[in-house]
RNA sequence: GGCGCCAUAGUCUAUCGGUUAGGACGCCGCCCUUUCAAGGCGGAGAGACGGGUUCAAUUCCCGUUGGCGCUACCA
């Protein structure tokens, strides 16, 4: 009995991640079983050491331990997908030999006219097989000439697939409308399809419970599973978490990093007793609980589908009982490990001692480095020299565009943000007390980019957030427009 | 558009055909109290709609509507 968290390694960690490994991880322990993580880092593009970093980090502050991983080793690794290249490459050697995939030369571009064509003629838009018809010998010796190409499985022309999911039971998907997928990139990578189920099988995973998301993949998994000729995992498939307004849980919307949760101050048994209680319904309306209890009680056949609202509100007041249960000695050692480390103190102390004129000024002017929210209104922004439609358009490019970036350091901050200034066509001399009084709730402070460093990518994210709100916020319109304005902000121009 | 999943109060949920539809967060009120919280007590608030099946449907079936997901050489 085994189960795995498999995140992709290509943004913050996010509390999804933490969702789904509570999950894996107590289901696993009840049945005495081993829980792993993988790292499903195909996506070179995307996927980076940083991300990876992050999300082992958050993983590791939630208290959830794995047995098996990329940082603690396991008798089935690597378990990092980017090292096992080399196995996928063979297995999908193997379906081609058995003929249960083909090559694929098709170019982006025919792909697109033909997806073009679909939708113009209102028909599903998959791989129209073109493909398919190219002789075996052919394919060898065109992909040998070294034309680039892809490898896509086949499907049954005919037939239903029936998916058995753990809480769901029987879902029928007919073989007609899956696509033939592609599972191994013209870079030689795979995709998650032929990864996921290559990795599952070798790894021994006996229960792959995953986001929802996937559900539509899961006949590609079992015909892969048929083709290989091994026997699949059992299937669940969890309900996705929700923003308030019920769409798929985004950071646009709502803070979704576990670090941000973490940064603001909440506790990591209290976050996994928030996302304990989406899974399991409270024993006599005792809400309060841990994950040994969680593990206890933890039935999948009777998890609620319907996809939750991740309700700060509540978490808020979940986390304040769990505060209140610490002795005033333990409160202060939490805060002090939470905020006041060392070497954090000592920096912020280096930024204020040029500022302060008595020691009873610290605490005040530092106050905002420990904050989470700050207090910022229209008002707020009075005292600057733009127009208003100029500030809600800075702080919605800072705040995208320091989303793009894979670092969030003192120097990428600087070069994201007096990008935004030429951007604008303002000083940033102008410009930076908008994201002074976004950043700090105040138009002085200790030095802007450090402060953003000190406060971290997602409380930062959270500020932008709340200030673009007090002042109207960004229309559908205006985010179209605004994200398709190229980055043009000469880097090399900048010292870091 | 196609395929699929889901559907109890604002939110998270309980109810394995018969209940005054239970609990928690939030909200409102009262109590306690040097303020504010916390805590205690109480209150308002729900089965999306329409058909069936059944002596009886929130519960089973079908349809409608709505929400969500997928529909990439991203996961």
């Amino acid at each position: 009995m085994r189960t795995r968290v498999a995140p992709s390694p290509t943004g913050g960690p996010h509390v999804g991640t933490a969702y789904v490994a509570l999950v894996n991880y107590c289901f696993a322990k009840q049945q005495g079983g081993d829980f792993l993580l993988r790292i499903e880092d195909t996506d070179q593009a995307r996927s980076t050491p940083e991300s990876e970093h992050a999300i082992l980090a958050a993983l590791r502050w939630t208290g959830l331990s794995w047995d098996e991983g990329p940082d603690v080793g396991g008798p089935h690794g690597p378990y990092r997908q980017s090292e096992r290249s080399e196995i996928y490459r063979r297995y999908a050697e193997q379906l081609l030999l058995q003929g249960d995939a083909f090559r694929c030369f098709c170019t982006p571009e025919r792909l697109e006219a033909m997806r073009a064509a679909q939708r113009a003629a209102g028909i599903p838009q998959k791989y129209d097989g073109h493909c398919v018809a190219v002789p075996a010998g052919e394919s060898a010796e065109r992909a040998a000439a070294g034309e680039s190409y892809v490898v896509r499985m086949k499907i049954p022309e005919t037939g239903v697939c029936v998916v058995n999911d753990l809480a769901r039971g029987p879902v029928p998907y007919e073989y007609a409308t899956v696509d033939m997928q592609v599972l191994l990139k013209s870079d030689g990578l795979p995709t998650y399809h032929l990864a996921n189920v290559v990795d599952d099988h070798l790894m021994e995973i006996t229960h792959v419970i995953r986001g929802e998301e996937w559900m539509p993949s899961a006949p590609k998994h079992l015909l892969l599973y048929g083709y290989f000729g091994w026997e699949p995992p059992v299937l669940m498939h969890l309900p996705l978490l929700r923003n308030p307004d019920k769409s798929k849980l985004s950071k646009r919307k709502n803070p979704t990093g576990i670090l941000f949760y973490q940064r603001m101050g909440y506790l990591p048994e209290a976050l996994l007793n928030f996302l304990g209680l989406l899974l399991a319904p409270a024993p006599e309306g005792r809400e309060i609980f841990g994950v040994d209890d969680l593990t206890r009680r933890l039935d999948l056949v009777k998890i609620s589908l319907g996809g939750p609202v991740f309700d700060t509100v509540k978490l808020d007041w979940l986390n304040g009982q769990y505060l209140r249960a610490l002795t005033a000695g333990e409160l202060v050692a939490r805060t002090l490990a939470w905020g006041f480390d060392r070497e954090r103190v000592d920096r912020i102390a280096e930024l204020a001692r040029s500022r302060v004129a008595r020691l009873s000024d610290v605490v005040p002017s530092t106050a905002y480095l420990f904050a989470g929210r700050v207090e910022v209104t229209k008002d707020s922004f009075a005292g600057t020299k733009l127009p208003p439609e100029q500030i809600r358009k800075a702080l919605a490019l800072a705040m995208w565009r320091l989303d793009a970036e894979h670092t969030f350091d003192m120097a990428t901050v600087e070069r994201v943000l007096k990008g935004v200034g030429e951007t604008l066509g303002v000083k940033f001399r102008d410009l930076s007390r908008v994201f002074y009084v976004a950043m700090t709730g105040s138009a002085t402070a200790l030095p802007l980019f450090d402060s953003m460093e000190l406060l971290g990518r997602d409380i930062c994210r959270e500020r932008f957030r709340f200030a673009l709100d007090a002042v109207g916020g960004v229309t559908n319109k205006e985010q179209k427009e605004w994200q398709a304005i190229p980055f043009s902000y000469d880097y090399a121009a900048v010292p870091t």
